[in-house]
DNA sequence: GTGGTCTAGACCACG
DNA sequence: GTGGTCTAGACCACG
């Protein structure tokens, strides 16, 4: 299978920050398992059309992390004692910090509390169908 | 009394962002309220030690978002919210954005709506208590 | 072929402003096109004999408006419009805003609705006009 | 009657260009007449709770576009033989620039001329409504 | 080589 | 005295 890991150029978020994120998140919900190898830096820039020392830089900070293993001459794989709790504990330390961005800004506008949490049920449930909807089309 | 702003110039967020963000969490807490004055540019300059440039960035962006007004010549002021329709109208617009915005970045990091849901919960019942407090220390 | 932007420093209105407006009508009528890439700050300010901070100030504008798409590193780009569905309702829920803004202004000057919608349809054949002789042009 | 101005000091307009544009308006709907006194530049301010020097700048404005006519020692009055087309054609001149404004915002992010009309016709219903309700309202 | 941040300092518009 | 604009130039992050 192709190395499932997709780059938004424009999003702003530094390319190599978004390598990081998404082998993390690959790592921990179980697609990337310890000892698994990656692609090398090379394949893996051609492949998402980056430049091989951006994605040299994304393994450097996950080797340094502990997440993966780089061994000379023979490529690089996934950690094999991944202590799980780290890496559940990175993610969930992102979705607050996230949610934390938007109360801060919706606050910060004057919105008030219960506004706020109003128009995200709404926003939820519109997201909820949303996703069903695409689900049953991609069942099809 | 000193306006409650602290940089940390180590600790790599560049300083006009520390201080966008600081001023918008005094905002949302209710530290800052509506109409009041911020310090003058060149005032909160000397007393971070950076360059007047450099607040004034910080201001401008606020003021684009609107979160403060500025009055050449004047000051800068918390901007205030007219209970007029229209300005209520595009208030109403803005915030679905802002949270979509969120739920867009958490879902493409694999978090379910569940969870979301769960954790924007426990983060507003976070800033319930922080508006609280102040609220009751400026009824003192 | 030469970027075709003319700053006029006689003018009163601010070297950014004027570049900021340039792009922006230069998107409006399609001469500029999505994914396209902008000069660099550095070369387009060596064109026009300005600060390369004065470019780079517009650029920032119409990044955080979403005309165009800062990549670190690389470059600044023409925004693309992704047919992403989220993307779309944020785009559907921009645009009221605008309109509202104007007819607020119009309003408040004294203006009549009919006379405003009179106008408005004016504007918007003169609009029509000029992007269709680009679009004929890019055809041929 | 008071001397019918609003100052919005958080729009970002210059107070003195409101002050000029709000007087031609009341000349141009004739709420102001030829020959008739303006209050004085003192008294203007004090109501308006700005500085003189703002008022003065505004009437000097005025005063060179022939708008009104300083006579030292006996006050400020409209002038006796307003151009009344002059006065005409600034106002239509402001409205396509508005409008132009608005559209340029729009199609530069990308918005379509049609998906413009048919929100803008939609903007327009809503504010025909609010005008209607709020007319109703101030009858009563 | 690309854009991002920051400082220093000048000059102007506004009130 | 207030904020706004612009230049000049340094240094850094990213690719």
């Amino acid at each position: 299978m192709p190395f499932e890991i997709e780059i938004r150029p424009e999003s702003g978020v530094p390319i190599y920050l978004q390598i990081v994120e998404r082998i993390k998140h690959l790592v921990a919900i179980g697609a990337l398992r310890p000892d698994e190898q990656l692609p090398t830096i090379r394949r893996l820039a051609v492949e998402l059309r980056v430049d091989p020392n951006t994605v040299a830089r994304a393994y450097q900070i996950l080797d340094r992390e502990g997440v993966i293993s780089t061994q000379q001459g023979r490529g690089t794989f996934i950690a094999h004692r991944l202590d799980d709790s780290v890496l559940t504990r990175m993610r969930l330390e992102k979705l607050p910090a996230i949610l934390d961005h938007a109360l801060l800004e919706a606050l910060s506008l004057g919105y008030e509390l219960m506004e706020i949490e109003a128009v995200f049920d709404e926003r939820v449930q519109a997201w909820r169908h949303e996703r069903l909807s695409t689900d049953t089309e991609s069942e099809a």
